[in-house]
DNA sequence: GACGACATACCGGTCGGTCGGTATGTATTG
DNA sequence: CAATACATACCGACCGACCGGTATGTCGTC
């Protein structure tokens, strides 16, 4: 049983800790951001932070098993769109929330596991497989919609419902690395609205 | 007689720094890549590096500008697709050839001021504006045939050449990241996909 | 013999991580 | 019920390694 039935935060120092490696990862990045940085933000000590975590890899582990739970809760769960009735009204709905996120500080809307699997990949594959989990359960999310609607509506080509999922994933990562280099959202939300209108046109053409 | 007539690198110090940071940077991000790391690879000692860049953060600027002219000529100056004539087609077999160098290890293909401006945006301008620059040189030397095809083709919607430029960009920008996360170009070379078939599907419209 | 192109030794500061200690809550036992 | 025992949740001084950067010296070329 879950015991998670209140949506308020504890504000311990373990969960102080993970909001602030979400805050200052996505600002300066992973190896920039360091464990004193990370303790002066939270308001907790450096012993307190080693007796939470035995590492900083295992904060940035637990940090990416957070975020999936974070972004299943804002785009998912908690979405007013959710209550669409058509799938692909969802689905369309789902994109335009996204776009309507890009406003505002580009490090608040950015992605924190994508953020840092640039930086680790090729050197630390324990944080690597935990901000692939929690693309690829974005991903799988999404693509349950997709697939709603395109048993709904059809598709053309030999589009996939997770293949498409992933896409949207990808637009939106390049959008945020766009919006950082410029230092402005209007560029990210420019191509979010390629994909709406790639979307479109893909189920017009099921149609 | 002069003897510069041969593409070969001159390996002087400075390029082979140059070269060192290409490769290190996309491994491991720019703040997880040490000064001594980047003469370790280039076999330099320290004080060359610093005799011909006054600080790290002057390589990297140096080599966003490097960078530029790197990818220019690799993918637009030296391609033999550049000659073909139909404007749109060229468009296609640019997709085409962005898509066919997505293979290999993924930190063979990657963008290294996509990578380096992902931890840079917030903390160093500096380094930010030399990755914009590069991006956006890249973007409107793209948006020059994208123009050329919309002169010949026409094209549907309010789209633009430069910010058609910039979707191709993001999306090739957030098919890096997935390859990353899954450790395998597979699922950035279906993003890019994708991409083909939205550009074909525009292209299809303004017909 | 001036100068550019390095080499090497070194600097203060910061890094991730360790460790001995303490305050507090809870379970056990005489 | 009090004493004891043990676990949890911290605290912050401290460590050696490594960081970006500097100072000074050397050596081949014009």
């Amino acid at each position: 049983m879950s015991s998670r039935t209140s949506p308020a935060k504890p504000a311990n120092a373990r969960s102080k800790l993970l909001d602030a490696a979400m805050t200052l990862v996505r600002e300066k990045g992973y190896a920039a951001t360091s464990v004193d940085d990370l303790c002066k933000m939270a308001g907790v000590t450096k012993g307190a932070f080693f007796h939470h975590f035995p590492s900083k890899e295992a904060l940035a582990v637990a940090g990416a098993e957070a975020w999936t739970e974070h972004a299943r809760a804002r785009i998912f769960t908690d979405a007013p769109w959710q209550r669409v009735e058509d799938p692909l009204d969802r689905l369309v709905a789902h994109i335009d929330f996204r776009l309507a996120m890009l406003d505002g500080p580009v490090e608040g809307f950015t992605c924190f596991v994508g953020t840092m699997v640039q930086e680790t990949f090729a050197t630390n594959d324990n944080i690597r497989a935990a901000c692939d989990a929690s693309i690829t359960a974005y991903a799988e999310r999404l693509a349950e919609d997709i697939q709603s609607a395109i048993d709904r509506h059809g598709i053309g080509h030999g589009v996939t419902a997770l293949g498409l999922a992933y896409h949207v994933q990808a637009v939106l990562q390049g959008a945020f690395i766009l919006a950082k280099a410029k230092g402005n959202p209007a560029i990210a939300r420019d191509s979010v609205t390629h994909l709406k209108r790639y979307v479109a046109s893909l189920f017009q053409q099921g149609k």
